[in-house]
Order: C-alpha cells, then structure tokens, then sequence
DNA sequence: TAGAGGATTGAT
DNA sequence: TCAATCCTCTAC
C-alpha cells in the first residue's frame, strides 16, 4: 500500500484534511514490529483560532513544527503524561495540524497489547494519548515524516464510502466561541471513536 | 526563575 | 470527581 503523498498534506485546508484522513490506515514500524489501525476521529487546527497552540502565529519552541511544510508529525506532551499525534498540514509557514484522537487497530494487536501492557483489547485505542502508546509514538517522532519510515499513513482498506460526522472538539473549552467550531470528524456508529 | 495550567486517562 | 505528572509558557 502507498502512502498519501505530500501534496495530500500540503493543501491550505485542514479541516478537509482531517475530514479526508478517516478511514486512511495509520502504521509505525519500530524495531521491526509493525501496528497499524483505521483512523476513525480526528480534530483540525489551526492559526487561525484559539484552541491552536499556534494561534495568532504566535511561534514557540514546542510548536515549530507546525510552521513546517505538511507531511510531518507534530507530537507533543499533554498533562506531562500522554504524547499526542498531529499531523501537519499546509505549505510551510501556515501553521495547521490534524490531532489523531483514534483508530481501530488492524494490525499487530498483540503487540500494541504489549506495549500498553493489557490483555484485552477492548477499546485501547479509543483516545489521543492511548493510541500512541499502543502504536509506540513518543515525542522522538516529533518532526518525523509521516511518509515513512517508521511512520506512514496510506489510503486503507474499503477507501469510499465512510459515513462522517462532524461536531465540536474535546477539551478546548479555553478557547471560547472557537471551540464551537464544528472541527471534530469521527466515522459514525464506530466502537472504537473516543466519545460520542 | 517561579508558578500556573494543559488538545488525557483511569480510578474512586 | 479527582489525581497523576512534567513540560511549556508567562510574568516578574
């Protein structure tokens, strides 16, 4: 399978991007074991509004990644706990990115049941910070390609067809009337999509 | 350089 | 409802 190429990520539109990135399959390969899962929620941002880390082009040493020219991951520390997954888009110097905030696993459950250090596979890749534990992403990803190496998204399996809702985003409610904005993306009626 | 807070999660 | 946990950013 191919993976999306750049001119995918370099549109200056991103919540056509994260709209068009369910049901793309997501993988890393580390160490030679390699996880893969379906992409069923995503988030958009953007300079533009407030619940952007980037907002108002305001350019820090955490967020320079964004800046970046699409087509590479931008993960970072949240609550000093968990490592977020985004993935930049856009044309260099426009700062937007789309948050994975879940994916059905497809491949290597076994060992993103390792890595996650759990026995049952119920839903443990229902949310940002728990998808990239089990896909082994950690902020040494920060920058990295997401046309590989070891990190990848291609078009998946059953590409047409993915019934998508769109509503508000989780856990901005800091950014006030920009949190209503409808930029969360999620493939309806699926078990593995962090909340409904 | 100190202090506040966060794009979350899981347990109570 | 709340604690874990630590990096980042802001203010001084």
């Amino acid at each position: 399978m191919e993976c999306l190429p750049h001119l995918f990520y370099q549109r200056n539109n991103v919540t056509t991007i994260a709209r068009q990135l369910i049901g793309k399959k997501l993988t890393t390969v580390l160490d030679g074991h390699v996880t893969s899962g379906l992409i069923v929620e995503t988030e958009a941002y953007s300079f533009k509004e407030k619940g952007c880390h980037a907002f108002n082009n305001k350019l820090t040493n955490r967020n320079k990644v964004m800046f970046e020219a699409g087509g590479v991951a931008y993960v970072y520390l949240c609550y000093g706990i968990h490592s977020l997954l985004n993935v930049v888009t856009g044309q260099q110097g426009r700062a937007e990115a789309v948050l994975i905030r879940a994916i059905q696993p497809l491949a290597g459950q076994e060992f993103m049941l390792h890595r996650m250090k759990l026995k049952k596979l119920d839903r443990i890749t229902s949310g940002p910070g728990k998808l990239t534990k089990a896909l082994g992403i950690t902020h040494s990803f920060n920058g990295s390609s997401v046309m590989g190496p070891n990190l990848f998204i291609d078009a998946g399996p059953n590409p047409h067809r993915h019934k998508i809702i769109a509503t508000t985003r989780i856990g901005i409610d800091y950014a006030g009337a920009d949190a209503l904005l409808p930029w969360r993306f999620y493939l309806k009626d699926n078990e593995w999509v962090s909340k409904w």
